[in-house]
Parts: structure tokens; C-alpha cells; sequence
DNA sequence: CGCATTCACTTAACATGTTAAGTATCTTCG
DNA sequence: CGAAGATACTTAACATGTTAAGTGAATGCG
């Protein structure tokens, strides 16, 4: 037991378990992800029951409050990646929630805007979405929330600029 | 007849849609969903050059915590659905970063551990892992940090009980 | 004991997240 | 003008999220 390496570069893989890091539980990133898990719960049967999904649903609310807006814009306020919103756009499209037609002075940008059918789907949701918002905020007391979503903000801030100077200096 | 130039800016927006609701980027869920991506974004790079998602990370440091682990409880440790542990734990196995065996007791649990394999692994990401969290740390106040993350454990708590009366009450 | 239930996963199916590559269009500049 | 580069998506490929169904192994109970 008392067999030990003296040379701190010598990795000593029994070593490693004693290095436990933080506990993992109270990670940032797993708060965080537990935290919107708690809230989307609530959500989720509700938007199920109407055919959505989480995604499509942020699309819809994005679309009606903005009108039109070419794709890039609305990957940006929906907070979805190109690819996912490509897929999502070419579903809602099929099932006529949303219209699309290509700019005229750009060929390449489409426009994007709610149909007169999605307008009825989200009137038909908002309602219950709004219900269990309210819900939540008075379990979670409103002033909390606000608070909360301050710091969230905060911290959003405070990491955006970094690791952009890594892609400046590493560029390939 | 003045063709009308292709000017899209002229249709005045016509009216704004009318039910609002609530500004959708204030929303709860998009503030948790957009911090958690500006904190998880500043890992993954490092994750990928080690040949690790992120899911896959939370699995071996839970492992490195606990030591072993039925599959069941490893799911709820580092909060991932059975579907998706049960394809993850098949590609660790495959790589060698774990190990598993059917319990002797009860043939339908199987016990998973990490490998002297995933030990090295872990090892070796954690150095620039902990760094990284350092200087989130850093930049946002670790003072605040602990107060976040103290509101994110209370709005689970808040919730936790939301939406159990209805299965009660109107299970099928 | 025997059989319906429950339990602990695993598969399946579909939707999204994530990165890389492809395509068509537009812009720039020689 | 015309080829190189930039843009705005779209496709592809692989991994995970989410729900439902399937499988084999315990358990409960008459």
C-alpha cells in the first residue's frame, strides 16, 4: 500500500478515483439541463396533444409575432440550427401550419411566414401554454423568475465572447 | 399601370398578429435553453478531441464516481432516458471505456463500470475540462454562480409535484 | 404450482442536435 | 464579362431525445 510514485508525472491510475472533480450533480450545465427539463415537462402533453413539438411550436410563436422573415433570421429567434430548421420548415409546410416563397430581389433567401391555418393551430394552444406558465410562475413566484431569468441572461453574456479568439489565431 | 417596384419593405407589415402572448425570447424555457447552450458550447470542442459527446462524458464521470451502477440508476445519476443510455452503454462497451455484467441476484440488472480504459480517458480530459469550468467560473462570479445554481435546484423543487394529480385522476 | 403482473432493460420509430458537405445564387474584382 | 469567393440554404450522416412496444426475468397471489 505504501507503493507510490514519488514522480508526479507518473499517472498512477488508482490515483485517479481520488480526483473526483466536482460533484457531478452540481455541475452548471446539469443544473441547467435538469431546470429546463423541469419546466418542458409541464409543457410537453399539452403541445403533444396538438400535434407539436417543442421546436415546431417556437417556430409557430416566432412566425407570429415577427410575420415574415427569411430562414437564417428566424434559425436566430427560434434558437434552432440551420439543419434542424430546414427539416422542421419542410414539415410544417406539408401539414400547411406555414407559406414559403423565395425573395424576389434574392434567389437565394426564402420567406417564411405563418398560414392562416397556423394561426388558428397556435390560438387553439395558447391558452393551456399560457395556463401552466402562469402555473409555474406562481409556484416559482414571479419575482424570483424574473430574477432567474436575469442571471441566465447574465451568464449567456458573460461567455459569448469567449473562445472566439481560439478561431482567430487557430485558423486553418 | 406603374409596375410597382420589388420592393418588399412597402406591403406595411399589415397588422400585427394579435394574441401576442408573452415576448418569446423571455420565455423560461429559451432563457435555460440559451444559457445552457452558451456553457455547453465553451465544452464540446474539448469533448471532440477526445472522441466524447456530451452525454458520453456524463456517463464516465458518473461511473468514475460511483465505481458500479445498474443501468436504471445510472440513467437517473446522469439524467438520460433508458433509450438513449441503452445505445450510449452499447458504444462505451464497444470502445472499452465500460464494462458490464449481469447481476448474479437478478438477471435483469446489469452492472456497469468503467474501464481502466475510460480511467485514462477521463484523466486525460479532465485537466482542460476543469480548466474550462474555471474560467466560466471566473467570468460569471463564483458567488453568483453558487446563487444560480441554487435557483435552478429550487425551480426543480417548485415543479417536482406539478402534474402528478392528473395521472392520478384520469389514468386510462 | 401457475399465471398474470411488474420490473429492468432493449428495440423501434420518429424528431431534433450537431457537424460536414453539397447546391444554387449572388458578389467582387481583375 | 467571368471565374473565384461569399451567402443562404439544403442534404447527409451520425448521435441523442422522446414515446411506444418488445423481451426475458422476477414477484404476487390464488
Amino acid at each position: 500500500m505504501t507503493k507510490r510514485p514519488a514522480d508526479p508525472a507518473d499517472d498512477g491510475a488508482a490515483a485517479v478515483r481520488q480526483v473526483p472533480m466536482r460533484d457531478f450533480s452540481r455541475s452548471l450545465p446539469m443544473s441547467l439541463l435538469r431546470a429546463r427539463e423541469a419546466v418542458m415537462r409541464q409543457f410537453r402533453p399539452s403541445l403533444r396533444e396538438h400535434g407539436l413539438t417543442e421546436q415546431q411550436w417556437r417556430i409557430l410563436r416566432a412566425l407570429a409575432a415577427i410575420d415574415t422573415v427569411e430562414v437564417t433570421e428566424l434559425a436566430r429567434t427560434a434558437f434552432l440550427l440551420g439543419p434542424s430548421l430546414s427539416r422542421i420548415l419542410r414539415d410544417l409546410e406539408a401539414r400547411n401550419l406555414i407559406e414559403r416563397k423565395t425573395a424576389k430581389a434574392d434567389q437565394r433567401r426564402s420567406m417564411v411566414s405563418i398560414s392562416e391555418k397556423g394561426v388558428k393551430l397556435m390560438a387553439s394552444v395558447a391558452p393551456s401554454s399560457e395556463a401552466i406558465y402562469a402555473e409555474i410562475t406562481r409556484r416559482f413566484g414571479a419575482r424570483k423568475l424574473v430574477e432567474l431569468q436575469e442571471m441566465l441572461g447574465e451568464l449567456e453574456r458573460s461567455l459569448a465572447e469567449l473562445g472566439k479568439a481560439e478561431e482567430a489565431s487557430a485558423e486553418e
